[in-house]
Formats: C-alpha cells, structure tokens, sequence
DNA sequence: CATGAATGAGGCTTCATTCAT
DNA sequence: GATGAATGAAGCCTCATTCAT
C-alpha cells in the first residue's frame, strides 16, 4: 500500500534534501534561501509554495531529522531483551547515523541558537525514553539501581561529547571501546581490563 | 598599584560588557552592531574604533569568556589536594561561574556555530587539563585506574548535559547531588544511597 | 529577426544608462548606487540582481563603450581607401560621437583613477589599430614614411587634447580645421595656407 | 635671507609631503586623511590644525605641485634662445620632472576629476605660455610660421601621451627621438632618417 | 504549480570631521 | 599648537519575501 508521491511532494522532498545540505554546512544563519532553491533545482518562488519562511522549513527540517535519529536508534534496539546490548546498540546506532549524516547532526545542535524549542523537544523526548528504559531495566534487576537521571545525564552527556569530537571534529565513528567499557563499569562494577 | 585605564579602554570595555549582554540574549546572528553601541551608550562609529568587526569583537569576547571560566575552576581548585575534592568543587565552580554569566556560557556554545576554531580550543584545553588532572590522581591512586579519556568524555558531557539543562534551560545551579554521587561510584565504586 | 529582449533585459539595459549619465556627470567616486537605480527607476536592491558591485557596473560599462567609440569610429572609416580620408573620418567621427555623447568620454577618461587595466586596454588598442592603419599607408606610399609610433603619440594625443579642450571644456565639437591641416602638413609637408 | 621655519610649518609641509605620497598612491577618493596623518605622525585632529578639509589639502598641493612643474620646465630652458633648444630641453624636463615625482603628475591629472578648475587653469597656463614662445619664435623666423594653437594640440599632446605612457604605465623616462625628431620635422620638415 | 524578476528593509562598515583636554 | 577619542551621516550590499505571469 505505498503511498502516491505528487510532483509537489517530490519537490518539497528536493527542498528538504536540499536545505538539510545547505544548513549543515554553512549553518542556518548563512545558508541562504537562494542557495536552497538552486541546489533543488527549482525557482526562488517555488520555496514558498511549499514553505513559510526560511525559518519554516529548518523547523520541519529540525522535527524530521530528530525524529529520524530517534526512530533510527529504535529500530536497532527493538527487539533486544538485555539493558547492556540495548544501550550498547543505541549508542552505536547513533553515531553510525550521525555519521552517516554528518549536517543532519549540526543542524540538531544549531537548533540551540535557532529555535530552542526544538532542541528541548528532542532533548526531553530522548532523556525521557532514556530514563524509562534504565528504570525497567533496574526493575527487573538487569543493571545495577542508581538514580536514573544522573545515569543519563553521564551516559547522555558522554555520547554528545564523543558525537561532537569524533563525528564533527574528526569525521570519524567513535571507537565502540570507551562507552562500552564505561557501561560495564557502571552498570556492574566491571573495571576496564589493563590495556583498555 | 592599580593599572591607569585610559578613556579608550574604558570605552572598550563598554562595549565588551554590551556585546556580551546582547550575544548571549540574542545569539551572534541575531545580535546587531548598533544595539551593542545604544547599550554601550557611544556612537555607532566609536564601535570600529575598537574593533575591526562584529566577528572581531565576538571572538576576543569567547576568548576573553572562556579564559575566564578556566581561570575561575583554576582558582577554586588551587590548594586542593585530594581528586575528588578538586572535581567537586571544579564542577561547583563551572556551574556557580555559569550561572552568575548564563550570557557567557551560551556565547561559548554558540561559538560552534560561528567561529568553530575558538569552540573546539577551549573544549581541548579544559579536556587536556583535566586528563592531566586524572593521571595524576590516578598515578597517586587517589582514585581507581580507569582510561582518563573515557571518563573525561563521561564527566565533562555530564557536567555539559547538567549545564544545558539546569543553568540555560531552567536558570538554576544544577544540585550537586548528582555528579558527587556520581564521582563516588565511578572513582570509589559507592554506590549512592537509596533515595538519594 | 529582432533579438527577443527578456524583461530582464530592459531591466539591466536601464540601469546601465542611468549609470552612464550619473558616473558622467558625478564621477565614479561621487555617484551612488542609489542615484543609479532611482534614475532607472527600480529598487536598489534590482541593481545587485544585475551587477554584483558598483564597479562591476562601472567596468561593464567602461568596457561597452570603449568598445562603442571603437566601433564607431570603424563603421565611419570603412570603405575608405586614402589614408589621409580614413583619418580625416576618422577623428572626425571621434569628436561627433564623444560630443553626442560628452558623459561616455568623461567615464572612458576616468578608468584611469578607477580601474586603470581598462583605460590601459582602451589606449592600446586603439593605438595598436592606429599604428597598423598608418603602416599600412605608408607601405602603399600614401602618407610620407614616418616613424609611425611617433607619430601616433603626436595625432592622437591632439586628439585627446582638442576632445578634452572642445568636447569636454567646452562642450563643442572640436574645428575640422586644425587637425586636418596639421595631417597634411606632417604627411605632405603642405603648410597651412596663411589665415588659417 | 633664509625664511625661518616654524614649528608648524614643519608639520604644515610633512602633510603636504605624506598627502603628496597617499593620493599619487591610491588616488584622491581612496586616499584617508587617517592615513596620511599617520604617515605624516601626527593626530589626526592636527590635520585640521592646518587644512580645512581634505580637498583643502588637495588643493594646495593641485596648486603646489602645478606650479612646480611649470617652474621647473622655466628653470630649465631659462637662458635658451634658440625655439627648438627651448622646446627639447622643456620636454625633456617635463619627462624628467614627473618620472622623479610620479605621483606628483598622476595627482596632477586626477584633478580633472576632483576639481576640474584646478586641471584647467594648469594646462590653460602651460598652453598661453607654450603659445606664446610659438609666436615669439615664429616672429623672429626661428620656426615655420604655422597654427600656433594647433601645434600646441599636437606637441603638448603628443607629450602627454608619452607621458602617460612611459612614465605612467612603464615608469621609464620617454625616449627624447620621437618628440625630437617631430619637432625638427614640423618645424623646419626635416624628416627622420631612415632607422629612426 | 511554477517561475524569476523585483522589492526594500536593514545590516555592516567607512571616514571626514569635531571637540574636550 | 597638538592630541586622539568620539561622532554620525551616508554608502554599499544582502537576502527573505512578494507578485504578476
């Protein structure tokens, strides 16, 4: 039952694409509605038949990709039973889409300094989500029990700043190896083995 | 034996102390080069007697702001012997120095977005300390042996996330509660109370 | 078959006129972008939709009638097989199109403090033309045999001088009389007739 | 009887002499007085100490510097009797003059751009008196009776062509052949040899 | 739907000039 | 006379947005 794609939305499917291109590398302030429309090919009028503003389309921009990395993240957990494989595969799920997509991850930031509603949204839907799966899990005795929000403020924090130096700085997945070990360390006492 | 500050340099800190009020309440690209001369009461033409550029000012401000918040752990640090004790009150001075400048931190963060050089020097020279920091407790075995860059990625995004989350969105002093607990378990494996 | 002119087009045409009348009467240095578009009429934000810079315009314009002289001055001296009938056209063709056109000649005069290249390129060229024309005559034994380079600097530099004097001082087309008995005179050693 | 020089005439002459510098360089329009205070090292309020406005200064030193061509051209054929001996040995100090002052003669010719009365007066005067030693030498039969006005076109033009190329664009004094060689010829319809 | 020419408010910056010391 | 900080008018240019076709 696929759904019948209009030339309409085939092009504010053009935009997005384009915008999320535009404003990942230049930032929202110096990405130009120009410069969007040109790389999708389309007219400078053409924007606004399917945007507001320019402000409009970062904004449903913000909302798809947030909502992409979250459902991405929940894809490649689903199914899984124990605490550790989950937040071992969350991690990983997304830094191998942030490093995917690379612009999509600075637009989600710069939302902090363009609409920071939206960057508490996505922020709050995370840690909620988070701290719900640490709490079952706690429940049901798969992880040791410690306050949950101090638990993800650590853990969450710790994937920002590996996000931020390995996938932005250094274009790279961060190495597995440290939010691993940390977890293990954490959640069960488990020191690093020497070496590590 | 106080330093002579000159006319001019008074003017320059002026607009120093405006810019850094209507940056971190409006955002760089949000800010306008004649708001900060109204605020700073003098011409809009005494401002490129002291500066080449809005990105000129923005930048000695971001190094003139982060110097300050290293330079203000520094000096609540000194003297302190014990690593857990200089954490705490490292993360004690880094949330109370924030807080009374909540203008400055978010003029830090937004320096990703506009300068990014200036961003990620500052990231490294507070990692970089504290890394050093950590061997050293370590070497001394003040606290348990653990990779010194894994916990600083876990330490510092926490102390980032609590940051985000207590000082710009809720404009409080984050509880230390959390992070001390949080430093007991990882450096000493104590587990924090129940209830806590 | 005329050409289709986009609305474009006009649009662009209009504000290289009115650059020409405001660039002749005030100078490069004291007309404004502003003055442009209000004499053609459009906003000032239409004339950065065509140039990209105020001398963008200037050199356009420059190089447009430079080239214009150029070729008007061809058009009058072609099918013209005497030397002396090529000349004698030739600067009379200068001073007529000039004097119906006193602005273009002013900002042809001015690239040299603007944009000297194109005041550079003009000169050469047409000296280069000048050189070749009297070469050519002087191999066919037209004219006497001179150093044709120096005698470039002599005529066209009356030229220059009696189309600043007349032209531009003045605002008169300079007298036929003294440039045709000097071209006599150098080329057939025919002196002036007394009283003239 | 030397002049005694004030304090202020001192300063008075090192703006005259750094204006000399910073419009022959960049032009009067994209020259600052900023600039020329500071080559000349001093405040910038001492500038209107001594000149009234920037194009104060540039007048004075338009009229300055006109005058001290013309002067020096006198200097040089004072003594000479002979028409061609006065007219070789004026150019040859015009060509002089101007290749050890650039500057000076490019200030010179801008003036017809800055303040054109200024631009005529000095070539109005150069022409009554280059006129007046024509028909005085025509008088006594030195030279051939010709036009004078029209010869003044001719050689004053010539020169500034030679001028404006050699000195300007090549930054070479002007080989003394051609205006030499045309001179003889006009005057007494000597032509240049072959492999001049 | 799509176009692309046109708009104009508003930003950054320059610089000749003034003035209190 | 000399200073140099301060001024503010005015210029260039950008760009989100509109609108007639």
């Amino acid at each position: 039952m696929s759904v019948k794609l209009t030339k309409g939305d085939i092009t504010r499917q053009r935009l997005l694409g384009a915008a999320e291109e535009i404003f990942g590398r230049k930032g929202y302030y110096n990405a130009t509605v120009v410069e969007i429309t040109m790389r999708a090919e389309v007219a400078q009028g053409t924007f606004y038949v399917y945007f507001q503003s320019k402000l409009d389309i970062y904004c449903d921009l913000v909302r798809q990709l947030t909502h992409e990395v979250r459902r991405e993240i929940q894809k490649r957990v689903t199914g899984l039973e124990n605490r550790l494989d989950i937040e071992r595969e969350g991690f990983r799920a997304f830094f191998d889409y942030v490093h995917e997509n690379r612009n999509l991850y600075r637009i989600i930031r710069e939302a902090e300094f363009v609409e920071n509603e939206l960057f508490i949204d996505h922020y709050r839907t995370i840690a909620k989500g988070y701290i719900a799966g640490l709490q079952k899990a706690m429940a049901k005795k798969q992880i040791r029990a410690l306050d949950p929000e101090t638990v993800a403020y650590c853990l969450m924090g710790m994937g920002e700043f590996m996000g931020m130096r390995w996938v932005l700085w250094e274009n790279k997945t961060p190495p597995a190896k440290g939010f691993e070990a940390m977890m293990d360390f954490i959640y069960y006492g488990i020191a690093p083995a020497k070496g590590d």
